[in-house]
DNA sequence: ACGGCTCAGACG
DNA sequence: TCGTCTGAG
């Protein structure tokens, strides 16, 4: 439900950035011959030709429409051209999409306070920019206005045909304009040349909407399209509003508006003005009936943030109908001899059958036996097809998220999974798959294992001790609350290093070693795909900690000795816990719950939940030369921080690591002494 | 059995 | 806090 905001006093200027059909545009950045032609962009072009997420303008006007079919949009405009999504591990992959939004975002941010609002749309805070201006070079000053700022759609402003530009020019000028439109007016020269450095630079078309709020700014943003400005004086607010159909402001496109129509009677905002606050707060409570009251005035108090960039990671992918996850896709019938269900029919999956057959499933695992043993089969075989599918999107996130550490120097704390499932034949079939969350840890094998975990609690809770006839329709996995790394974080590695590089590591016996270009350092790509999915090149080169790889604890501390320590990785490694050591850690602390048996306490369970198991070590001592700003990145949870270790550094080096760790706020969760057991602390105080 | 895949924010 | 729900594009 939308809530209303306190409103700056101070007159601002804000504009909304709206990419015109922003996937067409890229594809035919990249295919020019695409230019000018009727053209969508489709994804999964196997069924029905496929499904329209971004249509031409050219092939608008033939009557195609988003959301329309490939086959369709074919029918009524036989010369489109559609263009196909690129797919990646079986599913629709935005990556070009994404990185061709932040191209724009980084021009569209030179200006003021920029808010990435989606993947193609940004918000503006251009109140300074503009008043800047107005002191400095006001329009009535420009012996030529740029020519694309006078060809805004200024909201109001009599359109008639040929006089219009000139009209146009004439508002940006006006000098008995009223402060706040004069304001406007700058703000709209400032969008005008901001959108043609786009252009310039990226060849990609956008509209715009400048006005005193960011409702006002999205309301017209999309008004004229495509590449056109749109401009709202304040003496257009009213009268515009008035007229607009509720469903179109932001926020009432779903049931709210709905509600508005059909329990109020509200068709336009204009009608909202009938209505008290106290009204509209009894129907809606207060905060919503507040916004709304607001709302019909124009008034919006919803600030610009300052963000460039995402604030969480998802990869997801359906499932529907009968493509969805379960164990009986295709179907064998076999009927048992003897059992409790023995006058059921039993199907089982196609794929437990071929693990069979190829020697992989032992014979206990074959529906032979009772009917018990043939439904831990089946659901077996479909936790198979989950899990590659979850180790899909789970490869995706984690590459996702590896190159946000890499590029913009942030941590994902939580690694959420989603799915969505039905049981056939259940009278209770409307319960929702519940989603679970954990820390998440660095390292696509981990995110991949949380994961898996996680959906075996959902699907626990989910099944509530039956277990026949689920599915599994869709599945997402997610990573969010991400901060940005605090900057002078590792003191800890200059200190081991030294001042600078030549000097010898002040932990080490050894005085003078040779400076390790970090050889030790095991491409997390490399520790954890062992099906070696094609490799790309790794323009996002992170590394990683390599638990598999470290010795034991005294054949650690001993190299530590003999060898000295040089660099992050070195060191990162010297810390950590060994593998063995984490395994045993992971399956006693439990930072999942596991999946329990039907019966089986829950306290125990409920004990070990949501233990903090996250942090970060990062090394950015070169990341100022690096030019792109990307820089090698290392990473290490804590949990696989051995505190035995930890307890032979030098006490300032204790205290600095001391520091990283936050203490659980779970009560519950019982640490042995002092294990290090929480999680690194978010860039704030 | 079809709009798929993302994102953000409010609420309890 | 986590999980659910709404809404947007």
């Amino acid at each position: 439900m939308p809530v209303a905001r306190p409103e700056p006093q101070e007159p601002r200027v804000i504009a909304h950035v709206d990419m015109d059909c922003f996937y067409v545009q890229v594809e035919q950045r990249r295919n020019p011959a695409l230019r000018g032609q009727p053209t969508a962009v489709v994804q999964y072009n196997d069924w029905k030709g496929g499904g329209l997420i971004a249509v031409s303008y050219e092939a608008r006007g033939f009557g195609v429409k988003r959301s329309m079919r490939g086959d369709e949009a074919k029918r009524v405009c036989p010369g489109i051209n559609l263009v196909q999504v690129p797919v990646a591990r079986g599913k629709a992959d935005l990556n070009l999409y994404r990185s061709s939004g932040s191209e724009v975002v980084a021009i569209l941010a030179s200006k003021g306070k920029c808010e990435r609002a989606s993947i193609d749309e940004v918000y503006l805070d251009l109140t300074e920019a503009a008043k800047e201006m107005l002191l400095q070079a006001p329009p009535d000053s420009l012996e030529e206005i740029c020519m694309e700022a006078a060809k805004s759609n200024i909201l109001g402003l009599s359109s008639d045909a040929s006089e219009k530009e000139k009209n146009v020019r004439a508002w940006l000028c006006r000098s008995d304009a009223d402060y706040q439109d004069k304001l406007l007016a700058c703000g709209a020269i400032i969008v005008a040349q901001l959108r043609i450095r786009v252009l310039e630079e990226t060849q990609f078309t956008c509209s715009a909407g400048i006005a005193h709020n960011k409702m006002l700014a999205k309301l017209v943003s999309g008004m004229h399209k495509p590449a056109q400005q749109t401009v709202v004086p304040l003496s257009s607010i009213q009268d515009f509003l008035s007229s607009l159909p509720v469903k179109k402001m932001k926020q009432l496109g779903g049931k709210l508006g709905s509600s508005l129509q059909y329990d109020l009677g509200v068709e336009t905002i204009g009608d909202l003005l009938s209505f008290s606050e106290e009204k509209l707060q009894e129907q809606y409570g207060a905060n919503t009936g507040t916004w709304l009251w607001k709302i019909a005035r124009g008034i919006s108090g919803e600030e610009v943030e300052d963000r460039l960039l995402p604030k969480s990671h998802g990869c997801g992918k359906t499932f529907p109908g009968p493509r969805a996850l379960k164990n009986n896709t295709s179907v064998r019938i076999l009927a048992l001899p003897f059992s409790s269900f023995s006058s059921k029919i039993i199907s089982y999956s196609l794929a437990a059958e071929a693990e069979y057959l190829r020697g992989r499933t032992r014979l206990s695992c074959m529906p032979i036996y009772l009917g018990m043993k043939q439904l831990e089969n089946t659901q077996l075989s479909t936790f198979r097809t989950v899990k590659g599918w979850l180790d899909q999107l789970c490869e995706e996130l984690s590459e996702r998220i590896q190159s946000d550490l890499n590029q913009n120097k942030r941590i994902a704390q939580t690694l959420t999974l989603h799915a969505r499932a039905s049981k056939k034949n259940e009278r209770d079939s409307m319960k929702k798959f519940p989603s679970k969350s954990c820390p998440l840890r660095y390292g696509t094998g981990k995110i991949q294992e949380d994961a898996m975990k996680l959906f075996e609690s959902g699907l626990h809770d989910f099944l509530e001790s039956q277990s026949t006839g689920w599915s599994i329709t869709s599945l997402s996995v997610t990573a969010s609350k991400i901060f940005d790394i605090p900057s002078g974080t590792s003191s800890i590695l200059r200190y081991i290093k030294g001042p600078n590089s030549s000097a010898p590591p002040a932990i080490s016996d050894s005085s003078s070693v040779p400076e390790d270009p970090s050889l030790d350092v095991t491409p997390i790509h490399e520790e954890q795909c062992e099906p070696s999915t094609s490799e790309k090149e790794d323009n996002n080169r992170y590394s990683a900690i390599s638990t598999k790889q470290c010795p034991a604890n005294e054949e650690k501390k001993n190299s530590m000795k003999s060898t000295g320590v040089k660099g992050a990785s070195s060191i990162l490694k010297f810390l950590s816990r060994d593998h063995s050591a984490h395994q045993e850690k992971r399956r006693s602390d439990g930072l999942i719950c596991s999946h329990q048996g039907p019966g089986s306490s829950s306290e125990a369970n409920e004990a070990e939940r949501n233990v903090p198991a996250q942090a970060a070590v990062v090394d950015r001592s070169n990341s100022g030369a690096e030019p792109s700003g990307s820089s090698n990145t290392w990473m290490l949870n804590v949990e696989d921080i051995d505190p035995a270790v930890v307890e032979e550094l030098p006490p300032e080096i204790q205290r600095e690591i001391q520091g990283w760790i936050r203490p659980s706020k779970h009560p519950t969760a019982k640490r042995r002494g002092s294990t290090i057991s929480s999680y690194f602390p978010p860039a704030r105080s």
